[in-house]
DNA sequence: TTATAAAGTTAGACATATCTAACAAATATT
DNA sequence: AATATTTGTTAGATATGTCTAACTTTATAA
């Protein structure tokens, strides 16, 4: 039947929202890097560049990183935006857990109409971030991080505010949930361990909870 | 990367759901119906015939009519369910027109989430019909058509009430929408054309309109 | 009842998206 | 600098789902 998927195909549209994803500074990302985030082997990825490329949506040169276009960074946030939105729609109006949503946001991401993500935007309220933190582009694909730090990178001493995570799986999320950490939440470093980064802190009903340097890094909090 | 797609591809689901609504009272279909139905050509058709049959989700014989297994039944319906639940969230819960909801239902019926189509069940109180009045099966697989007689087949004099219309298409419920004709609404029929079954029919508002014969077997109604 | 039309099948081509095996280029290591 | 490792490409195979052209079977009509 050819369902219609607008410009992209799903694969088309999976790697461009990868090729945002991975993106850092500079923008670039490497056929390897790819190729292991989306379990594609590298071969795959290096024609699927080509035939992007075709469709200038990748600045694509053998050998030499890869990078979106600026007509492909555009369908990307497209993307990503539809994905948040998602997010946002399932935890607010659905009554999903922060912990439940990637999976569902994948497979609603791609819907094609632009009427059902105008609909979600305006039910929510135009949301800026999503349920896990993380902003959602605009129309333009405009988006911007808020000035964050990892809690990693905190002292002792210091207080901060739960701003953000980085890593959205299920299980890292029901590891937060565990311990009552969620976003807006006010915590006090209390001490750092030196030979493995432990940190302990407190917030709320929590004295005295100690969290490994792999979990603070991937929270990311506001200084205030 | 290979979207997780549950048991069946996109284009089965498409042929499944396809065979149950064409499947009248014997249930079976033509080979020729489904490929004028999915805009596919007939010799996909049959190739696609083969591989359903090799999963014992549909009954075929060379130059015999087409039929669902009972797992194939099974399956269908449960598409089916996700596309009628989702017509019915977008029209209670977001705030879509009946005429809206086709085209976004026809993509969201994909989405592989059991938890998503409860919560959705869930927040609409379990409805047992969709917007346009098609019965939404329960998760075995079973619904049943209230019993409705089309308008058409209504004589004047009769009074009636809208149960459903059969026809989504986005034209025909705007020309619903026109005449301020809705589910739920107590239609009194006030005369017959003879030589061409043109109905004018009072309601509401509406002390005279004329419907085509066309229209009016679109329109299911409940004698009461 | 034979001819014609409609419905259905077979065979083979094509596009998309994936893979493996083999080779080439760039990078890192000694 | 020479060698080894990693990264990337080329070539060719495979699966899915679609198509057209040609043929067969079934149904319809003369």
């Amino acid at each position: 039947m050819t369902t219609f998927r607008g410009v992209n195909s799903l694969a088309e549209e999976n790697y461009l929202k990868a090729l945002f994803n991975l993106a850092g500074e500079s923008g670039v990302v490497n056929v390897n890097e790819l190729s292991r985030h989306l379990n594609i082997k590298m071969p795959t990825v290096t024609s699927m560049m080509k035939k992007l490329s075709a469709k200038n949506l990748v600045h694509y040169e053998s050998y030499k990183p890869l990078k979106l276009t600026e007509e492909g960074e555009k369908r990307a946030a497209a993307i990503i935006r539809k994905h948040r939105l998602t997010e946002m729609f399932l935890v607010e109006k659905m009554g999903f857990g922060w912990e439940q949503v990637h999976d569902i946001a994948e497979q609603i991401e791609h819907i094609q109409s632009p009427l059902f993500f105008e609909k979600m935007d305006a039910l929510l309220g135009y949301p800026k971030f999503d349920p896990h933190g993380s902003p959602i582009p605009d129309k333009d694909g405009k988006m911007k991080w808020k000035e964050f730090h990892k809690l990693s990178d905190c002292l002792p001493g210091e207080e901060v505010i739960l701003g953000a995570v980085i890593n959205n799986s299920s299980e890292f999320l029901q590891f937060l949930n565990s311990r009552d950490l969620r976003l807006g939440l006010s915590i006090s470093i209390l001490s750092v361990e030196s030979f493995d980064k432990t940190m302990v802190v407190h917030y709320e009903n929590h004295p005295a909870e100690t969290l490994s340097h792999t979990v603070c890094e991937r929270l990311l909090v506001d200084k205030q």
